[in-house]
DNA sequence: GACACATATCGACGCTCGTCAATATCATTC
DNA sequence: GAATGATATTGACGAGCGTCGATATGTGTC
């Protein structure tokens, strides 16, 4: 039970393109959120990375090296990423594995694109 | 010459989706800074408010009563919108009118997508 | 040029963020 | 259940952010 199709934040950014009105106050904070999460460099790489990875999915121990930090920096960005509904973490044995969740990156892209259509 | 179709920022950001690979870290830097502007709910805001406007542009009067924030607030938040090469800023008279750079978002929103295709 | 108006910059204030070392928690193995 | 290994949490630190009032800059008007 730790993979949602659409987490609660990643749904209120869906579907509401920045471009279609004049955001509300609830939604513009959960886009913000989310944007937030994807703000720092840092987890932006290790998104790209669990994407690269077999499978799509990686634990924190395959990702601490790539991105030359500590162990525990490396648990608190996943948390953050996992908290904004971009990562799910699954234990599996000794080991979370972390993948990106299904259409959570795309849901966000469709809050950005301008419906050409 | 205040409207770039791609500002450096967003060009870095722009044809390197998050899941096609793991990113350099200059990628990952240039991402990171377009999202760290987004990462503001009032930007967020601020941003829609622009594209829902007559003309998709406005000016600071425009747009400080919209958020509750002072005149200086909001001209610091435009600051930073355009220097992430989402906002494009130009002078008319007595006023600085803002628009939305056109594809910035477009860009961001394909560095997010999956090529499904 | 003096004035009025729109916007930008400055200086300061609390608050949040990114980072680490130390430690705790949890699952596995013996 | 004691030991081991992977991850999470805690506490602390400096750096950066969001906000404001005060002030400076720039633009048009008289």
């Amino acid at each position: 039970m730790t993979v949602l199709p659409v987490l609660p934040s990643a749904a209120a950014a869906c579907c509401s393109p920045v471009t279609a009105g004049v955001l509300d106050d609830d939604q513009a904070e959960a886009l913000a959120r989310t944007f937030k999460a994807l703000g720092d460099p840092n987890r932006v790489k290790l998104l790209s990375i669990i994407a690269a990875s077999e499978g799509q999915e990686a634990c924190v121990c395959d990702l601490t090296e790539p991105v030359g930090l500590s162990q525990p920096t490396v648990s608190h960005h996943m948390k953050l990423l996992v908290e904004a509904g971009l990562v799910a973490r699954e234990q599996r044995g000794r080991w979370a594995y972390f993948s990106i969740v299904p259409g959570a990156l795309d849901s966000l892209a469709g809050a950005l694109a301008s419906r050409t259509i």
